[in-house]
DNA sequence: AGTGAAAACCGTAGCGT
DNA sequence: ACGCTACGGTTTTCACT
């Protein structure tokens, strides 16, 4: 059932994809150690793995204290429910706001579950919600403050917009 | 390796990170290039930036499709308020399972907000739920998975641990 | 598909500006 | 602090097992 496309991935591949998802920046040398191959065709198969959009991507992680990001807040979203179409304008605006890092469509209580990041809570009230209550498509929105992550996903894309 | 860190950020720093937000493999020549810097001072700072621990870490994005993993679970977690010692040791038992992703201590409806990543529903039932609600400092869960993601805040600890 | 070489490439340390 | 140059290490391609 929920089990689709482990084929073409054997040992050594999922291996691979743990050592890179720790450190990015693993030399091939070192991987190719880590997972007992030797160094050409570990970086073959890396290659593989990515043309074959098995990784995606490689990503800085960045201090979000260190940029001057330290507020998390969750936003419960509830939409109207008569029109798909507003429905989809809600979503392409989040797409829009950098701010917003995380967008999914959620069963239970809301509809969406959004994940903010900015510098205060004033930012927040500010850009934020104001300019998401005035989406046609939100009935109501539940905000919920991260007073402190124990443990968070990792690496984000930020919102690194503030330049001289 | 761990220092403060809160200072020393210009316009230039600013953009290394998010050209390495977006791809943390850019090789260094390329990077100084985007930056307006020549190679030495660029991977200077880069390094700078490490032991600052401005840049934490450097992840690969693996997709959660294609190792199997595919099912993301909102968990918004009740404890009794009585006692801090429960909380934690909750806290510490989430953080002991690899399937959770992400644990925010938060404001609002819930007091903790987990993010869990998963096969499929059964296993997130038979293995993270039951787990939590054996924990004597939960009074509630509520359960709400995403049904679709529009945008993911990307590299995540995922929880490979299927091998032969 | 894995191994072992060689060649091109890149990262970084040292020094001069 | 930045830029130039040189050296050591890494990546990658190739022919072969």
């Amino acid at each position: 059932m929920n089990k689709p496309a482990n084929i073409g991935l054997d040992a050594i591949d999922l291996k691979i994809l743990r050592v890179l998802q720790t450190d990015a920046r693993t030399p091939n040398i070192v991987l190719a150690e880590k997972v007992g191959l030797s160094p050409s065709p570990c970086s073959r198969r890396v290659k593989l793995l990515e043309q074959a959009d098995v990784l995606e991507s490689y990503r800085a992680v960045i201090s979000r204290f260190a940029v001057g990001l330290s507020v998390t807040v969750f936003a419960g979203i509830t939409v109207e429910r008569h029109s798909d179409d507003n429905a989809d304008a809600f979503v392409n605006a989040v797409l829009a706001m950098p701010e917003v890092v995380a967008c999914h469509l959620v069963s239970g209580e809301h509809d969406f579950l959004l994940e903010v990041v900015i510098p205060d809570m004033a930012t927040y009230e500010a850009t934020v919600l104001r300019a998401l209550l005035a989406l046609p498509a939100v009935r109501d929105i539940r905000t919920s403050f991260a007073m402190r992550t124990y443990k968070s996903n990792g690496a984000l894309p930020l919102d690194i917009a503030k330049l001289p």
